[in-house]
DNA sequence: TTTGCCATCCGAAACCTTTCGGAGAGGTCG
DNA sequence: CGACCTCTCCGAAAGGTTTCGGATGGCAAA
């Protein structure tokens, strides 16, 4: 099972069946072949644990999801999580995983698995504004790859969508199809992802002369977009609704959205528009299905492991980062404004 | 930041350093605070790779995440990611988190974390009727834990829950609602949370002295579910179709079951109705929301972790295993089976 | 013959921890 | 005074790997 034994076996130094083994050149062909020949007969594999810590690595990378209130049970983590996994095996390293609320607990979930020394490098998923997650990370010296941005005085490796271009691409698919008053409904706790998503939805409207006060915000979850659209229609007369079409920072918010507007007996793609974000599964099976944008999450994690390699091989993290495009996909949630709505539009600007 | 550092600041052995700091009885009061003090001074934290190596323990667990098909969304899997990672965490143990398809791959990521000896024990999920990973780790000597039974020679710690009597119970509700054709939709792949379900499905019909013969499989998916549903209703004339009721073996199935009656124009809870199994975090928010069974995902996760710790204690796996309850959530897309209805499944049992 | 070079091999240290088997000092008891 | 015990401490080995700095022997060039 070690080099020892077969050396011990040969009658050879451990260092030469080291040596064999690593492929280093001042081995003789013949033992080359001995040693390959006997480690393959007992089955040898290396102590990747003893390799370590000679080496000096821990060849391995964290990731540690950011659990939400309550329930977590985001898609998006599990998508990047199945093609980060593969990926990062194919590189030889092993990705620890934990989950804490942001928050004191998440930083000591850093912290532990730094000074333990347990990985080498991070994966960050769901940025915030200010995140202090890259604060550590930065000062701590350790190197990650986040997927999205967020400020930082120092430049980071990151992927990200470019969710506001899409989503001004949306947005004006909903001009187009003459709604004026439209909202945007945006996630709370300070995501990256739903600030870039809004000013993708601000900057449309704004190109079209439309005001773009429209904008609420609630949690990222189904509930948070039921509860919300749900105070919104309770608040106004019926027939009354401020506003036209919806774009939601998530699809898990559309789909409360459509579950909101069903109960008030409202028809989406008719009486209100609505338009979700990522394209999850169960997007294209809501009632009415899901106009979303698709965002390459399993891409954005094979870019992230691609960059971590050329990170831990010595790259400066301001030459890392990407941008990558999503895209609309039309369902049956929006559709033409009716007349009535648009007249309601008008006399209702404000929320 | 190593124990010889400390050592050699006091003036003192690595050893009685060591014993120090790892509380053992026979270092003086003195000692152990100049000792303490100091490495708190100079930030002292074991390296976790040395300490493994000499202990000869990876004090880590496996858990390979069971790719499907194409995408990769199940909620199932965070829930339980969530649950297991801070408990785990506690008990001072990593998770190393992989990836792969069911089949060659999935053996060899198990292999791989095996024969690296980076994992102590490994947490399964999502067992098949037959499954090659309870057999080779078995061979193998090492420790797990499973979420749900699968046939095995040898016994197996595991938790699981009581699909079979909930499911039971929910068939028994749509009894009690009138209906006579009740189908299971299954999931294909030879799963064994489905087989169990579909068992419980298939109890309650027999004890109603109804026949139990309206089964269809599907992928576990939204697109299975709808595929499956859509297939039925085509081949079927409109006004006679031969079920009045359907119980699928996963939530994510049922959506696809309720997008595939909206769009025949059928209306779920009073055409047809349907029960899903999941109780995820959409569930309550379809249209209309689904009728259900919530299963304690993180219950059973840190439970899990409870077991694996016993386990490594040296408990026998024959003497580990706890079946959990779970229990029906009623919403609106069940109830009465319609007159008419009732007249159909007479006519169409044949399915 | 000396010198140098090449191919092949190896001892020992290092990574950091834990632990076995003492050792020395001081006290107690007969 | 010697035997024995307790308290406190430590050297060295072990866990499995990598690697620095040689060492050996053979052979060709000078």
């Amino acid at each position: 099972m070690s080099l020892s034994r077969i050396a011990r076996n040969l009658d050879l130094s451990i260092t030469t069946v080291s040596r064999a083994l690593g492929g280093h050149h001042d081995v003789s062909t013949t033992t080359r072949l001995r040693i390959e020949a006997e480690a393959l007969r007992i089955g040898y594999r290396p102590h990747e644990g003893a390799r370590r810590l000679r080496r000096g690595k821990a060849d391995a990378v964290g990731l540690i999801l950011p659990t939400g209130l309550g329930r977590f049970d985001d898609p998006f983590f599990l998508r990047l999580l199945s093609a980060v996994g593969p990926a990062l095996a194919e590189a030889g390293l092993d990705l620890l995983v934990s989950s804490a609320p942001p928050g004191e607990a998440e930083l000591a979930a850093y912290r532990h698995m730094v000074e333990g020394r347990k990985v080498d490098a991070f994966l960050l998923a769901r940025m915030r504004g200010r995140d202090p997650r890259v604060d550590y990370l930065q000062n701590a010296d350790v190197p990650f790859v986040a997927h999205g941005r967020s400020a930082s005085l120092r430049p980071y490796a990151f992927v990200d969508t470019d969710g506001a271009a899409v989503v001004a691409q949306a947005t004006h698919r909903l001009i187009a199809f003459g709604h004026l008053g439209i909202a945007f409904l945006a996630a709370s706790g300070d995501l990256s992802f739903s600030t870039a998503r809004e000013a993708g939805w601000r900057q449309a409207l704004t190109d079209a002369g439309l005001p773009a006060t429209a904008i609420f915000r609630a949690e990222p979850t189904e509930a948070g977009g039921f509860r919300a659209m749900h105070a919104l229609l309770r608040d106004v007369a019926p027939g009354n609704i401020p506003i036209s079409a919806v774009v939601c920072a998530t699809d898990r918010m559309a789909v409360g959205v459509l579950h909101a507007l069903a109960e008030t007996g409202l028809r989406a793609g008719r009486d209100l528009s609505v338009i979700g974000f990522d394209d999850h599964a169960f997007s294209s099976h809501t009632a009415p299905p899901l106009t979303t944008i698709a965002q390459p999450i399993e891409a954005a994690g094979r870019r992230m492991v691609a960059m971590l390699m050329q990170l831990l091989a010595g790259a400066e993290p301001e030459t890392l980062s990407e941008i990558m495009p999503a895209h609309l996909i039309g369902r049956a949630s929006d559709g033409p404004a009716a007349e009535t709505s648009r007249i309601e539009t008008l006399k209702g600007q404000t929320l």
